[in-house]
DNA sequence: TGCGTATTTTTTGCATACAAAATGTTTTTG
DNA sequence: CAAAAACATTTTGTATGCAAAAAATACGCA
């Protein structure tokens, strides 16, 4: 049950605070540790294996990263987003995504399209096996390279930051069967955009897209989770 | 010389590595730690009177925030920001300005923006007494005033931190007399649009001004700076 | 029993101590 | 004298210790 830490002989040897800010980002992704819950440092520090002190700086990172939430004398908690958070958050990721495409359309080179055309092209198998998790991983990949073509660092940072505080929801988001459909449908639109190098086209499908989630998990957040649900599988007085 | 560190008998007792952060800021912004340069931390904690612990603490905030840059084995230095990651670093604020000014046409209040055209007012004041630090101070409350029309947490949290980068320019930057009225010029144009409600005339009025003061930024870059032509007032050869 | 209070326990916050790495200086050697 | 090696110093990274605050528990009392 351990989490070792890794230890790579010979290598620069990454400092603990970043590897145990990486296991922490990782930890509160997968609900590991659940939005609200108390990040106990005697407690994580048995876990990590490291003392308090690259544990509390860690902490400190994700915090100024938007992750946890300090409290002064009370040390911190796992965000916990309210559907307003979670509004603003998605309304900003929409600017940020927006944004990326746009630039993208005008500055994608033909080898970075051809490389986003074949990950589309597997994103298509994943959707045709409904293959969710090879879904999800292949459209964070196209994502990102979209981002990547926009070519601005700055812009990758803080799309990834604000990005990160949706993946813990993202993680037990499920796909229906509608919403999957349009979603692929947007991505073949940013495809024939970034081809036409149309930058307000393929902003508009940015913005739509990522609207379009941001109402997909809206919608499973306020629906019972099919998980919370196996847990308590007798039927609720509405 | 020493900085003392505020401490309010009473009250929740901010934390330290809180205070810290807040100085090193301070202290980034105002030049008084130049670009570049090394964060001692036995020198640091002497200055401001702590020890190491809370101050790296704190260190690795500004290192999330983007402020600092953390080394390995070998301490933080103040980030030293390339032509390009300026143009990058204005690049994403432009954007997240026009997404501040677009919310904003669609969701101010007469009262937010009655209290935006009293700032316009001092700012014109400020403009034709050619008082340059007043003038910052309002040209900054009005941009945060319209960020904070646009009613979004994640926004306001957003552009904060990725203006914080450019601050430590700003301090410098001198505005000449052309650009100066151009400015005002558009500032003339937001206090319309956000009248007319007009999201769209929002978006490009603030796209053009942030781009427009990027250019003078980088501009003032290129060009000799005038506070070090006083240490060299020897005339150059151009 | 219910509720407020005192006491214990836990947990956080900060400072210090020690180890390892990096830096700077002297010494050695060709 | 220059380059390299050895040594000393400084600086960072991590662990531990101690004090203050918060949380949990036990207690007293109506």
């Amino acid at each position: 049950m351990t989490a070792e830490l890794i230890s790579s002989p010979g290598l620069p040897h990454t400092a603990l605070h970043e590897q145990v800010a990486s296991q922490l980002r990782q930890m509160l992704v997968e609900n590991r540790i659940p939005p609200g819950a108390k990040l106990n440092e005697r407690e994580l520090s048995e876990v990590l294996n490291v003392s308090r002190t690259p544990l509390r700086e860690a902490i400190k990172m994700l915090a100024a990263e938007g992750l946890v939430e300090l409290l002064t004398n009370r040390g911190a908690i796992a965000v916990e987003l309210s559907e307003l958070d979670l509004l603003n958050t998605f309304e900003v990721l929409a600017g940020l995504e927006a944004q990326s495409g746009e630039l993208a359309a005008k500055r994608i080179t033909d080898a970075e399209l051809l490389e986003i055309k074949a990950k589309h092209y597997e994103m298509l198998a994943a959707y045709t096996r409904r293959d969710l998790p090879a879904y999800y991983q292949l459209n964070s990949a196209i994502h990102s390279a979209i981002n990547a073509a926009a070519k601005n660092a700055v812009l990758t940072a803080t799309y990834k930051q604000v990005n990160a505080r949706l993946q813990a929801l993202r993680f037990r988001s499920n796909q229906d069967e509608e919403n999957w459909t349009y979603a692929m449908n947007e991505h073949e639109l940013m495809i024939k955009a970034l081809q036409a190098r149309d930058p307000v086209a393929m902003r508009m499908v940015m913005l739509s897209h990522v609207n379009n989630k941001c109402a997909v998990v809206l919608a499973q957040l306020r629906a019972p989770h099919p998980i919370d649900s196996l847990n308590t599988p007798e039927k609720v007085t509405a």
